[in-house]
DNA sequence: TTTAGCACTTAACTTAATGGAGTGCTAACA
DNA sequence: TGTTAGCACTCCATTAAGTTAAGTGCTAAA
C-alpha cells in the first residue's frame, strides 16, 4: 500500500493534470511554477525520483521528463481526484437532450450514448436497464395480406418489438388465431427469460396440440422473442475515435473500430451491471486492442426495474475529474427520465 | 479527341496494370520486359513523353516513372479497359448469398452492398428501385394497450413500414377507427408520393370531418409514411475504408467517415439512377472529400417496378476491369432476384 | 532537508553525403 | 524516318554527423 506525502501528492496531481492537458512528458521546472508550494526544481527533481521508484511516474527517455504510468493514475483516481462539479451549461445540455418525448426507452438510451459523447468527445456504450426484469404482456400476430404477417410483442415496459414474416403456404392467418390465444393464456405475465426457458421445453409439446406442425409458428415467436430479450449496447460518438486514437496504422484503426460495431460483444469488454463507478486503465481493460485508453464503466439504478449501464471509452491521458462528473450528472438524469417512462405504463 | 497508336496504347494499359497492382511509379525498363512488343526502353521512353505530353501520364518528380492521370485513367476506362469475365467462384458467393430467403426488400439491397464490398474490398453503395412505383396497398393502427398504439404502412411491393406511438390522453383508439378507413377509401391504391403531396393539401381538411383535432393523427400517419417514402443507400464495407485510404491525418478520415454515415445525402454524391454504368474518377466526382478515390455507379432495371443503384467507391488506382465486372455480375443477379421477391406479391 | 551548480543524456531537427532508379537528349544506325 | 545505345543529369531515399534544447542525477554547500 503506497502513501505519498502532501507534496508528493501535490506533485503528482500536477502532473497528471499537466500532462492530460498538454500531452507532453512534464520537467521539474515548469512545475515548479504551478505548484502552489514554494521549492527549487532541484526539491521537486527529488520528489520526482521518489514517485518514480515508486512505479507512478515513468520517464519515455533517460532524460526526459515524466508522464504518468498506468499505476500512477490508478493512485490518481483511487486518492487523489475529485469528479468534478458540472457545469451549469453542461447540465441543461443533458436535460434539454433527456426533456424530449420519446417513445421507446431504446431511444432513450441511444441519445445518451450520443450526448455523453459529445459532451465528453469520446466514444460512450449506453445499456438499458437489464431485461430480466421485463415480463411478456402482450402477443399479437397482424396478417398484412399477400403472405405477410407482422408479429409484435409487448413487454409490461412499454417495449414494443416486431418482425414480419412471410408466412409459408401452409400456414394461414386462421390456423395461428388458436397460438395467439395460447400465448395469452399460457405466457402472459412471466418475465421474458422464463419464456425463453420454455420455449425450449414444454411449449413445443404442448403446442402440438393446437397445430399439426408448430415449427413455423416457434420459429416467429422466437425470432421476435429474442430479438425482444437481447441486451446490447448502443455506441455514441464513434467517429470521436479519430480524434483522441494513440493508433497511427490504419489496420489497427481498423480492427478497433470493427470492435466498436460488434455492439452483441460488447458486454465481453464493458461487463454487466455492478460497482458505481468503475475506471479500467490501460491494459486493466480485458481486451488487448484497448490497452492504450481507459474505460470508465457507471451503473445506474431505476429501483424496480434493474439497473442499466454508461461507459465512457477514452485516451489514458484524460481530464478523469470532468469526465467522472459528466457521468454522475447522466447517472442521476437518465435514472429519473427512465423512471418517468416506466411510471407512464405502470398505471 | 486523342487517338493513341497500337503501341502507345498497349504502354498505357501496361502502366495503368503495373502501377494498381504495384502502387509504384513505373519506368521505362520494367515495361521493356512486360510489353508483348520487341523494343528497346528508349523507344518506350519517346512513347510515354508522348503520352505526357498528351496529359495521359504523368511524373512525380523530374526522374521518375510515370504514373496514370485522371485524364489516362479515363482514357484507360473509355476505350481500352475489357470488363473482366467474373470467376465462377466469385458468382457463386453473389448467386448463394442472394439465394437464400428475405423477407424485405431492404435485406436484400443491404446484403448486396456488403457481398459487393466483400468481393472488391472497397466500399460500396446500394440503393432500392425507385420508391416512385410503389403503392400504398394497406394501414393499420393496432392498439397495444397502455397508451401504445403500432402504426403500420403496407405498400403493393410488400413493403412494411411501423412505428409505435405513445397515444395522447384525447386521443382513443376507437377515434382512431374512422380514420383508417378513411385512408382505405380515398388512399389505397395510390404512389407513395402522391399520397405524400395529398397529404400536405386536401387530406388535413377532408378529415376534420371525421375528427375534432386531427394533428395527432397526421403526425402519425405522415411519419409513417415519410418512413416507407423515404430513399437511403446502404452501405457496406466502410471499414475496408482503412484499407485503401490515402489520407494519413485521422482528422481527414473522420470526414470521410462521416459523409458515409449520413446516408440521407449520398443521394448528392452519388446520384440517381441513369445510365448503364458510369465511372467518376478523382475530382470528376462532385466532393472534394472523395476528389482521390474513384466511385463506380451502375443503375439496375427491375422492369416495371423502377430501377435502383450500386456502387463502388475505391482508390483512382484500382483494378477497374475486376470491379466492373463484378458489378455487371450484381446488376444482372440483383435484378433477378428482386423479380423473384416481387412476383410473389404480385400474383 | 533544501538548494545551486554542473556534467551528462536524449529527442528532434538540420545539414551533408551517397547510391539507385529513371529521365531527356544526342548521335549513330537500319 | 523510326529505333537504339550511351551518357549526363535529376530527384528521392537513406545514412551519417552535428547542433540545440529540455531535462535529469549527483555533489557539495547552506
Amino acid at each position: 500500500m503506497i502513501t505519498l506525502t502532501e507534496r508528493q501528492s501535490l506533485i503528482l496531481k500536477a502532473i497528471v493534470r499537466d500532462y492530460t492537458e498538454g500531452g507532453n512528458p512534464v520537467g521539474s521546472k515548469s512545475l515548479v511554477q504551478e505548484l502552489p508550494i514554494k521549492v527549487s526544481s532541484a526539491t521537486i527533481r527529488n520528489e520526482m525520483a521518489h514517485l518514480e521508484a515508486l512505479g507512478l511516474i515513468v520517464k519515455t527517455h533517460l532524460s526526459s521528463g515524466r508522464i504518468p504510468s498506468i499505476k500512477g493514475y490508478r493512485y490518481y483516481v483511487d486518492h487523489i481526484l475529485k469528479p468534478e462539479k458540472v457545469d451549469s451549461k453542461d447540465l441543461k445540455v443533458i436535460q434539454h437532450s433527456l426533456g424530449g418525448e420519446f417513445h421507446k426507452i431504446d431511444e432513450i438510451v441511444a441519445q445518451s450514448a450520443d450526448i455523453l459523447s459529445q459532451l465528453t468527445s469520446y466514444t460512450t456504450f449506453t445499456l438499458r436497464p437489464e431485461l430480466k426484469h421485463s415480463r411478456l404482456s402482450g402477443f399479437r400476430l397482424v396478417p398484412l395480406g399477400n403472405h405477410q404477417v407482422m408479429a409484435i410483442l409487448v413487454t409490461n415496459n412499454g417495449d414494443v418489438e416486431n418482425q414480419t414474416f412471410t408466412i409459408p403456404n401452409d400456414l394461414t392467418g386462421d390456423e395461428l388465431e388458436p397460438v395467439v390465444r395460447f400465448i395469452d393464456d399460457q405466457l402472459i405475465g412471466l418475465p421474458l427469460q422464463d419464456v425463453l426457458a420454455k420455449l425450449q421445453q414444454e411449449i413445443p409439446l404442448k403446442l402440438s396440440h393446437y397445430l399439426q406442425n408448430p415449427d413455423g409458428f416457434l420459429d416467429i415467436f422466437g425470432s421476435v422473442l429474442s430479438k425482444a430479450a437481447s441486451e446490447r449496447f448502443y455506441v455514441g460518438g464513434k467517429l470521436n475515435l479519430f480524434d483522441y486514437t494513440t493508433k497511427q496504422n490504419p489496420q489497427e484503426m481498423r480492427s478497433l473500430y470493427s470492435l466498436l460495431d460488434q455492439t452483441d460483444n460488447l458486454a465481453n469488454v464493458i461487463g454487466t451491471p455492478g460497482q458505481h463507478i468503475q475506471v479500467r486503465i490501460g491494459n486493466e481493460i480485458t481486451n488487448d486492442l484497448l490497452k492504450d485508453y481507459s474505460l470508465i464503466t457507471a451503473t445506474y439504478d431505476v429501483d424496480q426495474h434493474g439497473q442499466g449501464i454508461i461507459a465512457v471509452l477514452g485516451p489514458t491521458a484524460m481530464p478523469y475529474s470532468r469526465t467522472i462528473g459528466l457521468m454522475g450528472a447522466f447517472q442521476r438524469e437518465l435514472a429519473r427520465k427512465l423512471l418517468e417512462y416506466y411510471r407512464y405504463f405502470d398505471e
